[in-house]
DNA sequence: AACCAGGACACAA
DNA sequence: TTGTGTCATGGT
């Protein structure tokens, strides 16, 4: 664990990579606790803040306490992953082409778990950026503070199963989550108390860590894929939402109001063992053509009436 | 101002 | 196995 021990600790390091797109990759819909200040992005990591900037041959990292060991950011930008190596496991077709050219250089991260669990918990049958504000609010009252630079808002980190396990229904959905409340705080127990193990996800086949995440309350098909993809190192995985329906009735079913559940047996054999990757290109092309992506409360694409 | 949102669940048939 | 009503909340 000391590899880096040659490093001297610093507040900023840049991390040269090519095919990057870190505005993309963070408002893509995977990752909730991002802001853009400017041309950076801010957000938190497990117990740290972050500012991440993207000049066009590699990210700039900026943290509030100096540092010598990065391999928790390279591993949660997934730095060393070689994006060409990822599409070239695609299928060749028409709408991944086109996906791939309208989003070069998207990327998938590897979140905590939990925080990505619980986060998508959190999510069904709401916007993303109510999802934004509910995770937001659930951070400011159950997590911890972080470290922030002199002047910038004080940040908390995402609160853990432990925290939320004993947090009461009430206060739960005094953040908004309406009747998700019971769902979040009977998994967290769950995840407390060892009975669910979100570490060993990893370790298994895509089957087995799917059936574990389904034992879950609240936790669906759908959910446990985001979990599985966004965090559990699973890259078959394959969530398959309302925006992924949709988009694959249209572009491989001729628009035909093919069900659910044949949409999803299709995705299981067609995308291959980088389905994950081949979703969120598709996911994040369907939400950028149909403008949904910069949003954020208040936005109105000019439409405010006078 | 209605409509609907990165669903899950219990309950039909 | 596949289809329907229900569950809170608030942005658009």
């Amino acid at each position: 664990m000391a590899a880096t021990s040659t490093e001297k600790p610093a507040l900023e390091k840049f991390f040269p990579v090519a095919d990057y797109d870190l505005a993309a990759t963070l408002s893509s819909g995977q990752a909730f606790r991002w802001h853009k200040g400017g041309d950076a992005w801010e957000g938190v990591i497990g117990r740290r803040w972050v500012r991440l900037s993207g000049p066009a041959d590699g990210i700039r990292a900026t943290v509030a306490e100096p540092l010598a060991d990065w391999r928790w950011l390279i591993d949660y930008l997934q730095l060393t992953t070689s994006l060409a190596a990822v599409l070239s496991a695609f299928p060749n077709d028409e709408p991944l082409r086109r996906a791939l050219k309208e989003c070069p250089g998207l990327r998938l991260l590897r979140q905590d778990v939990w925080e990505c669990l619980a986060s998508f918990i959190l999510s069904s049958t709401k916007q993303i950026v109510q999802i934004r504000q509910i995770v937001g609010r659930l951070c400011e009252r159950f997590g911890e503070r972080v470290a922030v630079p002199a002047g910038v808002e004080p940040l908390c980190s995402f609160p853990s199963a432990e925290r939320l396990a004993v947090v009461s229904e009430g206060d739960l959905r005094a953040c908004g989550m309406g009747f998700r409340a019971p769902y979040l705080r009977a998994s967290a127990r769950m995840v407390a108390t060892g009975e669910i193990k979100l570490g060993e996800l990893a370790k298994l086949d895509l089957d087995a860590a799917r059936a574990e995440l389904l034992r879950l309350p609240g936790v669906g098909r759908k959910i446990a894929d985001c979990a599985l993809l966004f965090a559990a190192g699973q890259p078959a995985a394959f969530p398959v939402d309302t925006w992924i329906l949709k988009t694959l009735r249209q572009l491989y079913f001729a628009g035909r109001e093919v069900s659910p559940g044949e949409v999803v047996r299709f995705s299981e054999h067609y995308f291959g063992p980088q389905a994950g990757y081949a979703q969120q290109y598709l996911f994040h092309a369907a939400r950028q053509r149909a403008g949904r992506v910069g949003e954020g409360p208040g936005t109105d694409w000019g439409k405010r009436r006078a």
